[in-house]
DNA sequence: TTACTTCCGTAGTGATTGATAGGATAATAA
DNA sequence: TTATTATCCTATCAATCACTACGGAAGTAA
């Protein structure tokens, strides 16, 4: 539950279920069929949370959104709340994610440069609302939202403990100079990332963002 | 509307406004006082919009926690948001703001080095809400709240055009290497203080957000 | 005191929030 | 065809949203 899509590509819709028509054939339910897709519902659903947050986005705006009935969103996704966990599943689980982009990796420097590459691709692409959903869409919220908010904050959490975990790999293994601070290290990387979100936010464009990421990574030391 | 307070001084709660009650004596108006202390309530509405944003505050969260009367709230402060914009004002106006730490800064690496301090100190007050209210109140909103969304960008925008131009007076000045590329040199420090807020609201300390704010400033080139 | 002015306090405005009840509908299973 | 099952669709639910109307209260000015 730690791994994020940060790239773009994961975030094209969805194709048609060919393999899943195929398999519900043979466990076809009784009953009326759904008459949506869900996958494409969902996905829809993510772009709505991504563009105007958690608590901004309202039933209506879903309903109408996704073109699915206000009772069905209830039957298939039991209520807002599962909706958008569901949405931030579906966020980060792109072909590339925070964890495969760290894991492989092969220094600390490489993962955090790779991560503020794919972060500065993915928070402008074209398809996409500006910016990233984990770090806009619960930021701030009432306090009947203080659990969503919790479980964002600790993907975020989770991610800088993988990036801290590589840089100290990297520092054992001679990659970085001993006197490297892994934990600063991480965690100025992952703010620099939720900067570009914002940067990305207030319409700064992609390449604007690559040279932020190329002047972060200048705060490394020099590799041994 | 380009100066922000990123101090935590200006945040305390504000002095009694003996000036100001000389004065309205002077020019006292007919009909029945104001119950509260204007200038009061407005902190508490700052510090309600700084924890939970600014769509995420209702007003009924504002008139109990402000202890003023609804009907009151329309007649001193016009409405919701000329309420949130005058918080804005006040949590730019405190003794210390970014304009002041970028002015009276000698170079434009010293003005990103105070930036980040105030931030880092800012963004983790005892007695205030963890993070930025700039980068947290409305960085995700429905349509209706958009140009309020706007203005704060705005405000963002105008702090690193001012950083930018203290960084380029810099290099004309021989304090920095010809070849700083002051736009990226800003970009960088203040999407790095948007991710200090962000780290922050997670619940990591002071000392934490220092680290990483030293470790920024290492991106900088050697001062010639 | 009397007139005048302004605010307090309550009660309520229409609109929207997330979430549902129940009949109509459309599929499968027999 | 008939029974069964599950979704669609409409019309709503109580609660909350930002906001206001209005009578009583608390001041000033004469």
């Amino acid at each position: 539950m730690t791994t994020t899509n940060v790239g773009e590509l994961a975030n094209s819709p969805p194709n048609e279920p060919v393999f899943n028509e195929l398999v519900s054939k043979q466990v076809r339910k009784k009953g009326r069929p759904l008459s949506f897709d869900r996958e494409r519902a969902l996905h829809q659903a993510m772009l709505l949370f991504w563009r105007h947050g958690y608590e901004s986005t309202s039933l209506n705006d879903l309903t109408t959104a996704l073109n699915v009935p206000p009772s069905s969103i209830y039957t298939v996704f039991k209520d807002k709340k599962s909706l958008f966990l569901e949405s931030v599943a579906l966020y980060m689980s792109g072909p590339v994610t925070s964890k495969t982009i760290i894991d492989e990796a092969p220094t600390g420097y490489d993962a955090a440069w790779g991560l503020l590459q794919a972060a500065a691709v993915g928070f402008t692409g074209a398809d996409t609302p500006a910016g990233c959903l984990l770090a806009t869409s619960a930021i701030s919220c009432s306090n009947a939202a203080r659990d969503v908010q919790g479980k964002l904050a600790d993907i975020r959490q989770g991610i800088e403990v993988q990036l801290r975990d590589k840089i100290e790999q990297s520092v054992q293994l001679g990659h970085l100079l001993a006197g490297a601070d892994p934990e600063a290290l991480a965690a100025h990387t992952l703010a620099v990332i939720q900067g570009l979100s914002t940067l990305a936010r207030d319409g700064a464009p992609r390449s604007k963002l690559l040279k932020v990421a190329e002047v972060a990574m200048k705060a490394w030391p020099k590799s041994t």
